[in-house]
RNA sequence: GCCGAAGUGGCGGAAUUGGCAGACGCGCUGGAUUCAAAAUCCAGUUCUGGCAACAGAGUGUGGGUUCGAUUCCCACCUUCGGCACCA
């Protein structure tokens, strides 16, 4: 064994375990119950404990916030810092499926290994606050969630959640029975059931949230998803899509992360409005006007004095629409395939065609939906509708470029607007009536247009003519024509005035829609949270329908053990096949089979934050009076890969929480920043063809699947790693040394296992140190930034921490003694000037979380003060104080070795004095014509005339004056001195 | 196609109420130290021309505003990320 005594060298292998010991033996970074000062939430996004552990992603956010905590711990906040793990999901149960480990097993490795490797990493957490969404006490409350979101109703009026006991009961309901008003209720919860086409992906045995599916393929594991009808959990989360939305604006966000935000959410104006459609399926056509002509004039008197009625009835077909004011382009219109009404619009002749069409439809997948986008298809269904504004008999369509899912299901078609319409009416040869003026494009720029800008401007009146004989779409804003009494209204004002005239016909309303759907939350998988919820069972044991939540006493349920949970392709979820005395309780001699699904991976992770908050409460999910103190969260951290789902839903949970009294902010996280992602080191890359012989990049393309072929040849070629000594730069590109022609690529690649490039970060801690790897990620470059891995750049920033050390450490001595340099002396002007300039920058730089350059101020700060002997003692022991929440063990060991003897953990951040960075003179350049010519040292309080007479005074500027026409001077105080000069 | 972010030395990046472009780090070159190496220290390092002093060019491209533009305006190109028939 190797003997251990103090090295007098930097160790970051004895430092580091020591300092870790430290602050875990004295609790050093427990948090109070309640704040003892001004308090600060400062929150990562917990890890998934995956059985690879850590990347070198998940340090890069939990260092800049572990930053942010030691540096306002010694400006006096109370600052709440805790972590956890996110530990249901999909992964775990693969690997048990795999290895047949049950998931519970491998769940409490990885998150040993997560913690293992956290502590390395030195973060300040207080780790008596730590979870896993996995704990049974956790999860308890996640059951308690739900049956609030279950116990819950959106009113509308009011805008809030509110008990479901509350929910008015129409009176025609409540003289149906207590079945029905049951039925009524179950229906207006935010928890419901519903039966719907879902996404159910074979492969993993599982529906899928729309949010999870991506190109028609699972997010996760990229198996093909398919459409088919189940009855699965919904939570009602376009309750509350209009809060979800209007609250983004108070909330300091960057504006990408709003926008993506508010885009999912999609919120989009316009109105809907009726066409006349008679009994429907009669076939009444241009050819046959008559009698559906003469019922529409009856039923738009009827209408004028009924109004609009809330539900559309049989005799009308819905629509919504953004642009109300092209209702008199409409030629046509369209129905889903899916559509309640396609049967009885569909005429004896189209019969055949339509239910083909639908059971084509009804077959595809998404994928097949979005891939053969290309092309429009659809059917005729024979019948007609009639044009509120102007009695127009047009024909209704089914295509599935109409989705169910969003509106009323159903469109008027205005291909001369819109994109989509239009491609559809040339396929099917429909007409195309423009009602909008095309206007005339503003010419950008100043003098005669060029000959490029000519040709622009006659294809331009080419296509304007196109749009005016239908041949052409035109989806702009403009002034309206074809449009009866509103021609010549300009777009906005036609909006406004359609909407409330149709509204007083009774024919239509102004109306807001959302892309946003409800969220699926059931999942037929075994490694999540039970519903805490019984279906009621007959006496032959088949459900009645009654559902029952489980009463809050009997909370948590927990999962049964289970020999197999292998999913088997059938959506019967595996919890099926649980013991029966957890399957089947009998409550007051009633007996009811529990819900068998599970909830999905974001539950857990919706609401952690405020469990952090009192996270060994037995009798609530949060103490009252800690929420308020705590919440909300002011600075939260993660991947830009949560910045739509988790955050959403986070926030949406929050929301009803809040609305049922539980909370008291009305969103979680005030502060979000993305931390961007790290790639692997920069690599050089050239191809070859099959033979050897190299190509080059410029004649390189991607074939469909993203693998490099010929341009030209379209021949397979492969991608060949180049070392940095065997290229060079030649223009623009990187060439080959050997071979100059042939240009190569180089790019950083995301790390991936496949691609060999991955970073372990225990690799780097074992090399460099803990505080080596910290301080690394932090310099890369800004936090939001994609930036690549450079090993070199670690073993760089070692290095500023070894001088460091040097700097302060004895390292000839076979003691750990200070460095003789270090003395009680004042500092000199000089050394004051560096000292409160750098106490300035890193002081403001960590405030606006511009890490990297911060630690660029601390390397000037060695820099200089390593050239310095003697040293003084009080400046060394502020740069440590500075230094130590980027490099915190070494900051500790070294303010140990300035004779302190306690943790400096809480001791004041350093304050600077304006006063002492200011300097006596300063240097100025002085332009001719904006050119700089020469520098010259001014007093730095010198004023313009001195400041000119300065720059006049030197023998260059004056030379170059002599025989010029000096037309205006331009001095900018502390600045420069620019001589305008005249020929 | 739409939306968002970004293009600065060999590389990561710095500088924006418009005011000396390239801080800091890597790499590279030369030197010191060493038997030697590592480590450390010193000097240099945007490009072009020149021994040098110096001169010219330069922040994706093209234009514009200004005494002065990496920063502001217009048009465009490229890369990365997200969304994708939402009427």
């Amino acid at each position: 064994m190797r003997e251990f005594r103090p090295m007098p060298r930097y160790n970051p292998s004895t430092v580091e375990p020591k300092w870790q010991g430290f602050w875990s033996q004295n609790r050093t970074f427990a948090t109070p119950k309640l704040p003892a000062s001004d308090k600060l939430y400062v929150l990562d996004m917990f890890p998934y404990p995956s059985g690879a552990g850590l990347h070198v992603g998940h340090p890069e956010g939990y260092t800049a916030t572990d930053i942010v905590c030691r540096f306002q711990r010694m400006r006096g906040k109370s600052v709440l810092h805790p972590m956890g793990f996110d530990s249901f999901g999909l992964p775990a149960e693969e690997y048990a499926i795999k290895s047949g480990v049950p998931p519970r097993e491998s769940t409490e490795k990885n998150i040993a290994t997560f913690t293992r490797q956290l502590k390395r990493l030195g973060f300040s957490y207080d780790w008596d606050r730590v979870l896993a969404t996995t704990d049974v006490e956790y999860f308890r409350w996640t059951q308690w969630i739900f049956l609030q979101l279950y116990d819950t109703w959106y009113d509308k009026q009011s805008e809030r959640g509110r008990p479901i006991a509350e929910l008015p009961i129409p009176e025609e309901i409540k003289q149906a029975g207590d079945d029905a008003v049951r039925d009524y209720q179950d229906d207006h919860r935010l928890a419901y059931q519903h039966e719907a086409p879902v996404n159910w992906c074979p492969a993993l045995g599982t529906v899928l949230a729309n949010e999870e599916v991506k190109d028609g393929k699972s997010e996760r594991g990229g198996h093909p998803v398919v459409r088919m009808p189940l009855r699965q959990w919904m939570l009602r989360i376009t309750a509350y899509a209009d809060r979800l939305e209007r609250d983004l604006e108070s909330l300091d966000w960057s504006y990408g992360i709003k926008k993506l935000q508010s885009d999912w959410i999609g919120r989009s104006t316009g109105a809907d409005v009726d066409f006349f459609i008679g009994e429907g399926s009669r076939g009444d056509g241009p050819g046959d006007e008559g009698s559906l002509q003469s019922a529409f004039e009856d039923w738009k008197c009827g209408r004028a004095s009924s109004g609009f009625p809330e539900k559309p009835g049989e005799d009308v077909l819905r629509i919504y629409t953004t642009r109300p004011d092209t209702l008199f382009g409409a030629t046509y219109m369209v129905i889903a395939p899916e559509h309640p009404f396609v049967e009885r619009l569909t005429t004896a002749e189209q019969s055949a065609a339509v239910t083909k069409y639908c059971e084509e439809a009804a077959h595809k997948s998404d994928l097949d939906r979005t891939q053969l986008a290309k092309k429009k298809t659809g059917v005729f269904t024979g019948s007609y509708a009639i044009n509120p504004v102007n009695g127009e008999a047009i024909p209704i369509w089914i295509a599935d470029y109409v989705l169910i899912s969003y509106g009323t299901g159903a469109i008027m078609a205005v291909p001369a607007h819109d994109e989509r319409d239009f491609e559809f009416a040339q396929v099917f040869e429909l007409p195309v009536r423009s009602v909008y003026e095309v206007p005339i494009k503003a010419f950008h720029g100043t003098g005669e247009p060029s000959e490029d800008a000519k040709a622009e401007s006659e294809q331009f009146y080419q296509w304007r003519e196109e749009v005016y004989e239908g041949r052409a779409c035109f989806s702009g804003e403009g002034k309206a024509i074809r449009s009866g009494k509103y021609d010549g209204i300009e777009t906005p004002e036609f909006k406004k005035r359609i909407i409330e005239d149709v509204s007083s016909e009774g024919v239509g309303r102004g109306a807001v829609n959302y892309k946003l759907r409800d969220w699926l939350f059931s999942r037929q998988r075994f490694w999540g949270e039970p519903f805490p919820i019984l279906h009621e069972l007959d006496a032959e044991g088949k459900p009645t329908g009654r559902i029952r939540a489980v009463s809050e006493s009997e909370l948590p349920v927990n999962l049964p053990h289970l020999d197999d949970f292998k999913p088997h392709g059938r959506p019967e979820p595996p919890l099926d096949k649980a013991p029966e005395d957890w399957l089947y309780p009998v409550i007051d001699g009633v007996k009811y089979k529990r819900e068998t699904n599970t909830m999905p991976q974001w539950a857990g992770s919706c609401w952690y934050y405020l469990r952090f908050i009192d996270p060994r409460n037995d009798k609530a999910f949060v103490d009252p009076e800690k929420e308020r103190a705590w919440m909300p969260v002011d600075l939260y951290i993660g991947g830009a890969e949560h910045a739509v789902l988790h955050l959403l839903y986070a926030r949406f949970w929050h929301k009803v929480l809040y609305d049922r009294g539980h909370v008291s902010t009305i969103e979680p996280f005030q502060k979000l920043v993305n931390q961007g992602m790290i790639l692997g080191e920069v690599e050089m890359t050239g191809y070859q063809t099959e033979s050897g012989d190299w190509v080059s990049a410029a004649d390189v393309t991607e074939d469909d699947e993203k693998q490099p072929v010929h341009k030209k040849s379209g021949a397979a070629l492969k991608s060949v790693k180049v070392e940095n000594e065997d290229a060079e730069k030649s223009g623009e590109n990187f060439v080959l040394k050997a071979d100059q022609s042939i240009r190569l690529v180089s790019r950083a690649h995301k790390m991936s296992k496949s691609r060999g490039n991955v970073i372990n970060p225990d690799d780097v801690i074992e090399e460099y140190g803990a505080d080596a790897l910290r301080l690394y990620e932090m310099f890369m470059g800004p936090l939001e930034a994609t930036k690549p891995w450079s090993m070199q750049g670690v073993s760089g920033v070692k290095g500023f921490l070894d001088r460091a050390w040097r700097m302060i450490v004895e390292t000839d001595a076979e003691q750990m003694q200070l460095n003789d340099a270090v003395n009680d002396i004042e500092l000199n002007a000089d050394q004051n000037r560096v000292l409160h300039r750098t106490i300035k920058a890193v002081t403001e730089d960590i405030e606006s979380l511009s890490f990297n350059t911060a630690i660029a101020r601390m390397m000037e700060f060695v820099n200089f003060f390593t050239k310095e002997e003697p040293r003084p003692k009080r400046a060394m022991e502020q740069f440590v104080l500075l230094l130590a929440p980027y490099a915190p063990h070494i900051a500790e060991e070294m303010w140990n070795v300035l004779g302190h003897s306690s943790s400096l953990a809480y001791e004041t951040w350093p304050t600077h004095d304006e006063a002492l960075i200011k300097e006596a003179t300063i240097e100025i350049p002085v332009q001719i014509n904006g050119k700089v010519k020469v520098t010259v040292n001014v007093a730095s309080d010198a004023d313009r005339a001195a400041m000119e007479a300065a720059a006049r005074a030197d023998e260059k500027v004056a030379g170059l004056l002599k025989n010029a026409n000096v037309a205006k001077v331009i001095v900018v105080p502390n600045r420069l001195v620019n001589f305008v000069v005249k020929p």
